[in-house]
DNA sequence: GTGCCTCAATTGTATCTGCAATCATTTTCG
DNA sequence: CGAAAATGATTGCAGATACAATTGAGGCAC
């Protein structure tokens, strides 16, 4: 966008806006031939490793909006790979993968790899853990940054 | 061994997605001040910078499908901020900002600024600037990746 | 000049995203 | 206890995103 201004110049959100969709796209790419679109694959993988939890407590670890999170979870759900159960509270709940969602992670985790894989190839190793240093970093910096669980 | 560069551990897809939600978060709480999200921002200054334009090569230059500039663009026009006029070739458009889309462009650059300053002010100035620098030089990696535009 | 291929934009369908509001259930406090 | 505040999930609404399929036009080959 404009950029007269002093300092490391250009719209940082923009930028980030259009690499997402270039790596995304190599990923849709790759993933898509087990079945599955990235964020499904990301969300099955948080449930393997994170086992059953509530819906607010993962949407927390993500950083996403827990409403956002209840419509991918459905998706999951209605797909057989997710199961959802009653959580400690009555208000509450626990989502947790299904064994057709552990085949399915595992069938497309060949695939994720060859896309990282990929993705190092034509960016250069060096650069895409420079990269994931300075997202990581960004990321302490703004807190997980859950939309409304800022202040108290 | 030891490896100066270990592969990068973490996918970097999903990792750049977190970092997406966190700075589109902080732009959109600025910019929704003016009363626009941050997409409409860009396409808007974008728009500014390049004058009238034929979808498609809007797309490209964004790095984005036609479908959904399509889709994006209808919304300004809805809100008279961009108007569609024939191109050159009948099959073919031409988008422009509207006045009243510069007077908008304009009211918001301020809160736009903001935001970038925040962030820099957040990461450190110089993190920001080697992040650019190095989404700057993924973007060139990956060609600006065009959906369907690759070969050739 | 008619038929076929290409190209530009759009529409169909599906998903992801988030804020605001709502609903149901705690929990807290007077 | 019982009303008010807090909490967890969801629904309503709006928009962003992309692939596949479609529509409408231009170009080219015979």
């Amino acid at each position: 966008m404009n950029q007269q201004t002093p300092g490391p110049r250009g719209c940082t959100n923009f930028k980030l806006r259009q690499l997402l969709r270039s790596v995304a796209r190599l990923y849709d790419a790759e993933l898509a031939l087990a079945g599955l679109k990235t964020t499904q694959y990301s969300l099955l993988s948080q449930l393997l490793s994170l086992g059953p939890i509530a819906p607010g407590a993962l949407a927390l670890q993500l950083g996403m909006d827990p409403s956002t999170l209840t419509r991918n979870v459905k998706v999951l759900v209605d797909l057989g790979w997710v199961a959802q159960g009653p959580g400690h509270d009555t208000r509450s709940r626990s989502v947790a993968i299904t064994p057709a969602g552990r085949r399915k992670q595992a069938s497309a985790q060949a695939h994720w790899k060859r896309a990282q894989l990929i993705l190092n190839e034509r960016l250069g190793t060096p650069q895409v853990a420079a990269l994931h240093t300075l997202i990581d970093g960004a990321l302490a910096q703004l807190g997980a940054n859950p939309p409304h669980a800022s202040e108290k």
